[in-house]
DNA sequence: CCGTATCCGGGGGGATACTG
DNA sequence: CAGTATCCCCCCGGATACGG
């Protein structure tokens, strides 16, 4: 936040003069959601210059919401971790994240979803429990997008989640994934469902049927998924 | 917010988009306090350009957060008043209010408080419950302030609240509160008590005794009050 | 892999004055 | 009272390239 502040006592401008600079919120909401380093933050947070990034990461660690911690000397590499104040952001988020859930209209955004975003996002709630439990190799294919964004997730220990490759690992695929981007993201987000998708053929399984058949309930949901819209 | 966008589906980024904007969640804290006249929302955002506020109305009135009523024809008086979807930002306010209120450091901000500001959100939480049923008039002296401005509280009519006036109102005064503005806000916000402050001197307290023994209870607090500062 | 350095443009928004 | 109108500066932050 710029440097004629809001010169408020409440701590509602106080707090909105920490949260309320560009991206700030979205980043805390990556931080929240488990990413420490910096890759990965970038990963959930793709459109954000890396310079930016670095400069955000650098004010929360002033302001004790972040800290920074060494994690290896060679190569140096670094984590960002949450404080406990930063922990507490996580009520805020959420009470952000609902009321966007239920009064924010979606359409505009779904039309032009990032892939890899989802992707990410979709790899870190997958249910590994409710998957077989051996390797497991998904392959999806968006419609209408460069062919050059391979998405394939890789479960091959269930303790360490699963990866992410935009390239061919090589593996035998156990499911092909076949959709368009806004139906996939609108799964993901609650306001569709698999069944519907793939009964109004907009999505196309294919592959080992038990992963195909479950795959509602493999595929996690995002946190706010299960928020009524409201939005008129 | 800008246009080149968040661009994220998530909901939390989406919401971000429209509350991210400078002075928005200030402004929407202060109407869900209540405010809906232009010129009272000035006031509980006194730092703000009228010409950003009319910017900021019209925007959120697009997002359907708020209303925009006509109440009278001559002269054309408008107010500002929530709709459902606004309503309900009002747990994002409380969440980012409380975590505010117990992470972020105060002393900076109190250091140049708003004289005008505090008085018109003390004016909002008076209990007028707990004073007398009769006319109360309470006159506020900060000291190291240009004597300009005069701060009278005035309880008329229990029904209807507290005026504010800034030029005496020519009543006999029941109370005069002298202090410094830094010690009056504290006592807002609830990190001072009314007690504390008369002990250590920092608050005098001069005319009716009733009014003024009970002034740590008429004086309603900050929503945020009772929230204890964890900030290092 | 984890950032830093640099450039640069657009526009957000602060200040001030004014009007129906 | 309820806003408009205007000016203009500053700096945020997007893009790109590069270093440890």
């Amino acid at each position: 936040m710029s440097h004629p502040s809001y010169n408020q006592f409440c701590p509602v401008a106080m707090a909105s003069e920490i949260l309320g600079s560009r991206w700030t919120i979205v980043l805390v909401r990556e931080l929240c959601a488990g990413s420490t380093r910096f890759n990965d933050l970038r990963r959930g947070v793709p459109r954000m210059s890396p310079a930016l990034l670095s400069k955000r990461l650098k004010e929360l660690e002033h302001q004790g919401i972040v800290e920074r911690r060494l994690v290896r000397k060679i190569p140096e590499t670094f984590e960002y971790v949450l404080t406990p104040a930063g922990c507490e952001l996580r009520d805020v988020i959420m009470a952000i994240g609902e009321w966007g859930q239920k009064w924010v209209q979606t359409s505009p955004i779904l039309e032009n979803a990032d892939p890899g975003l989802l992707m990410w996002d979709m790899r870190r709630n997958l249910r590994v429990d409710l998957m077989p439990q051996r390797r497991v190799v998904v392959h999806f294919i968006y419609e209408n997008l460069p062919e050059a964004s391979g998405n394939w997730l890789v479960l091959t220990d269930p303790e360490k989640g699963a990866d992410l490759c935009s390239a061919d690992p090589g593996f035998d695929v156990d499911l092909f994934v076949r959709c368009d981007l806004k139906s996939m993201t609108a799964i993901w987000t609650g306001i569709d469902t698999v069944p519907r998708a793939v009964s109004e053929d907009r999505l196309l399984l294919v592959g080992d049927s038990d992963v195909s058949a479950s795959m509602q309930d493999w595929l996690g949901l995002s946190p706010f998924a299960g928020i009524e819209k409201q939005a008129s």
